[in-house]
DNA sequence: ATTCTATTTGGCTATATTGCCAAATAGTTA
DNA sequence: TAACTATTTGGCAATATAGCCAAATAGAAT
């Protein structure tokens, strides 16, 4: 492997690396929970009812949060809690926001053909 | 339909909305694509080496990006020349990297059971 | 008009994701 | 121990995504 595939591998990994993250924000469920989340900790069961979908689907959203290090988890009791890891995630909102608004004013992306 | 059943369709539409802003960020090869973007426009040969796909391949996902804003062309001569709609999408990355560097303080999350 | 170049689109297969149900697990309480 | 509660996991069907090739389009050059 030469110096220069190298780099392009790493860089590669480092993309797939960051892909990762953001392709566990990129679900409206996931969103959310994260949005829920970024106002403090909370267990499944109110997650669930937050959502509105079954447990199960949930706590597979919470899990893949987990995974990449979004949010962490700590069982108490019977319960298990949920809390974000990274507040910083919610400056997501803020960026996305702008996409949107910006959006607005541009017929061709409001109405694709 | 009562209120509150439309305070949370509308809140549900409005997540839809984010997510698929993000996920059209969410992928690796998207991600390199809105990287390169950031230092200045550039045109579909020139991002199509910098990522090594197939050119079909790379015209698709910056179709992606411009379907949900993130990016706008523009059709000089033959080429065809992409740019950033909107600078803070790489605010993302400043977060996302975040992320990243707490996973690797984390055991469980550096190496997940 | 024909050819050439740059890009997009259609079509296809392989793979990944989602969400439900049912079953398994872990901690609690009787 | 048995019954109960909260959550996770396995399995499956439906749907979405990715990437390649080939064909279609659009503009430029001969």
């Amino acid at each position: 492997m030469t110096k220069h595939e190298l780099d392009k591998s790493r860089s590669a990994a480092k993309y797939e690396a960051r892909a990762r993250i953001i392709k566990a924000m990129a679900h409206p469920t996931r969103l959310m929970l994260v949005d829920r989340l970024s106002t403090g900790e909370c267990c499944v069961r109110e997650l669930t009812d937050l959502v509105g979908a079954d447990i199960s689907t949930v706590s597979k959203h919470l899990s893949r949060l987990k995974e990449v290090g979004i949010v962490e988890d700590e069982k108490r009791g019977l319960q298990v809690w949920y809390r974000l890891r990274i507040p910083c995630v919610m400056n997501f909102f803020g960026c996305v926001e702008s996409v949107l608004e910006s959006n607005c004013s541009i017929e061709c992306v409001r109405k694709p053909k």
